[in-house]
RNA sequence: GGCGACAUAGCCAAGUGGUAAGGCAAGGGUCUGCAAAAUCCUCAUGCGUCGGUUCGAAUCCGACUGUCGCCUCCA
């Protein structure tokens, strides 16, 4: 299937063509780690992991590479914040960060690159710009020469001359021009640095994803991604330091842009202090809520994170989890029968629907409108029953394969974990209220279903008031019961 | 001050020239002892305002209003 998506590069909505056929080389920055992640890192990392699948289900193999800035003015301010090193500042968030990528299900990347660990490709690439007149060396500091880069500001539709007149920037005392920024910079006292022909000293922001890049992906790779706020400087110097490095252009083929979170309207920022940690997130919803929220708008759009749009995922998305232990159920129930291949076809419409709304610009909404008609479809299917237990397979099938497609993990799982099913000492207190006997190592499964049969009896005698009580007892601990046909069944509510 | 993005129902949100997807909330019917769930029905002659182009515009053009962002660190 074509993919096509909205380039910032070119400003408009391209066709992807590889660099390699049947190969994605995809570098999105990661992140400066001095901090613990808040729900817009998440809101970019879900994404890329979401068109790194899309990818891969349309037949490509993705080469993912994204990095840690793990030497850096903030963490040097870290480490004295915290009284502790710079190496113990990257550690601690790098892997906070690392275990919230595998909460929120993104896959294994290629690698993560660190510029602690590439030092001498960075000396290469400042020695070869000043070398070539884009770079110049002062006290110590290497500054990139922007004015000599004809065509920067082409990413971020700006030029040279309407920042010089807008520009707020204070002339640096050891720059040639206002607009250079720093490929290098000089130790201060105490400060962790590397030997280099300038002396001691460590890389600028910007030149360690030209240098990193170039390094692992090659020139000319196909996709460089990262949220909205990267377009400048960031990426716009990234540009100019590849291509004047190589002299060829261009240095990424496409580049993508994720929107940011805000918050009351605002921009989730660091700076601004309006965070929300992915910690905190989670405590509220589980991770397949928050991917959901985060997929339920386009990738490129504001999204404004409170809870009440959370609980709105959260619903819609319970519908989806209700439906699939419903397919579950009839599964286990079903037998073997006549193919129905009016259905199976009305699915396989859906299917092809499906991955046709991603494959345009990662429409994720349009995504999720199909696969709420397939519920929908779905629903009204289990509603007249008797299915064929290849029917049935076959749908389920269809709907793995889009929970896969969006990262959505385990979505039928029935079974509490272990922290939930700490309910017992609580279910004995209803028990005792209700002359239920349980014992002492009894599941709480087998808890619910001696309620259940308490509760039966109730409303074989009419007595409605009783088996009320037990139903809203449960429900205080996110049991639901609910009657039908053929006896009573009980979910947990999410 | 310079540049840019966005504005779709009570809320969220798709839709870039052919007559408004989907979700949440709400109301009604079926089912139920009552619920819940499910299902069916209802819910924008309308897409910030005013003009223009067109046979036809939420979609293109212009002006205006509002919100946000970038120009300094940011995912």
């Amino acid at each position: 299937m074509e993919i096509s998506f909205y380039d910032t590069l070119s400003a408009q909505k391209i066709e992807f063509k590889p660099r390699e056929p049947g190969k994605v080389y995809m570098y999105v920055c990661g992140l400066t780690p001095s901090n613990y992640p808040h729900v817009g890192h998440a809101r970019t990392a879900v994404i890329f992991d979401l068109i790194r699948r899309i990818f891969e289900k349309n037949g490509y193999r993705v080469f993912y590479y994204s990095n840690f800035t793990d030497i850096d003015d903030k963490i040097i301010q870290r480490s004295l914040d915290e009284n502790i090193t710079t190496v113990e500042v990257v550690k601690k968030y790098s892997e906070a960060y690392l275990e919230a990528m595998d909460q929120l299900h993104i896959k294994p990347l290629e690698k993560w690159a660190r510029v602690t660990e590439n030092i001498p490709e960075i000396i290469e690439m400042v020695s070869k710009l000043i070398e070539n007149g884009y770079a110049y060396e002062s006290e110590g500091d290497v500054y990139y020469r922007v004015k000599k880069f004809s065509t920067y500001g082409k990413l971020s539709k700006r030029s040279i001359k309407e920042m010089l007149i807008g520009a707020r920037i204070a002339p640096g005392e050891k720059k040639e021009d206002q607009l250079d920024f720093a490929l290098w910079k000089a130790a201060k006292p105490n400060e962790p640095s590397w030997d280099s022909p300038w002396g001691k000293g460590r890389p600028g922001w910007h030149i360690e994803c030209s240098a990193m890049s170039l390094k692992f992906l090659g020139n000319h790779f196909d996709i460089h991604g990262g949220a909205q706020d990267l377009i400048f400087p960031h990426h716009e110097n990234e540009i100019a330091q590849a291509e004047a490095y190589t002299g060829i252009s261009p240095f990424s083929k496409y580049w993508i842009h994720t929107g940011w979170v805000t918050l009351n309207r605002e921009k989730m920022s660091k700076s601004i202090g309006n965070v929300f940690l992915i910690s905190e997130a989670l405590k509220v919803v589980s991770p397949n809520v928050l991917r959901f929220f985060f997929i339920e708008t386009l990738y490129s759009s504001p999204l404004e994170y409170n809870l009440d749009q959370l609980h709105q995922a959260s619903r819609a998305f319970e519908r989806i989890v209700i439906s699939i232990q419903r397919l579950e159920e009839a599964i286990a129930k079903a037998e073997s029968g006549q193919k129905n291949e009016k259905m199976l076809n009305g699915f396989k419409k859906l299917h092809d629907s499906f991955h046709q709304a991603l494959a345009q610009n990662f429409n994720t909404p349009q995504g999720i409108a199909v696969l709420m008609n397939a519920i929908r479809e779905l629903n009204k299917l289990l509603d007249t029953g008797n299915q064929s237990l290849e029917d049935l397979q076959s749908i389920k099938a269809y709907f793995s394969d889009w929970f896969d497609t969006l990262g959505l993990v385990n979505v039928a799982e029935t079974e509490l974990s272990k922290e939930e099913w700490d309910l017992s000492s609580e279910m004995k207190v209803i028990a005792s209220k209700h002359q239920i006997e349980l014992s002492e190592n009894q599941s709480v499964a087998d808890m619910i279903q001696a309620f259940i049969q308490k509760r039966d009896e109730y409303r074989q005698n009419k007595q409605y008031f009783e088996s009320d009580e037990i139903r809203n007892d449960l429900y205080a601990l996110k049991i639901q019961l609910e009657d039908k046909k053929d006896g009573t069944e009980y979910r947990i509510i999410p």
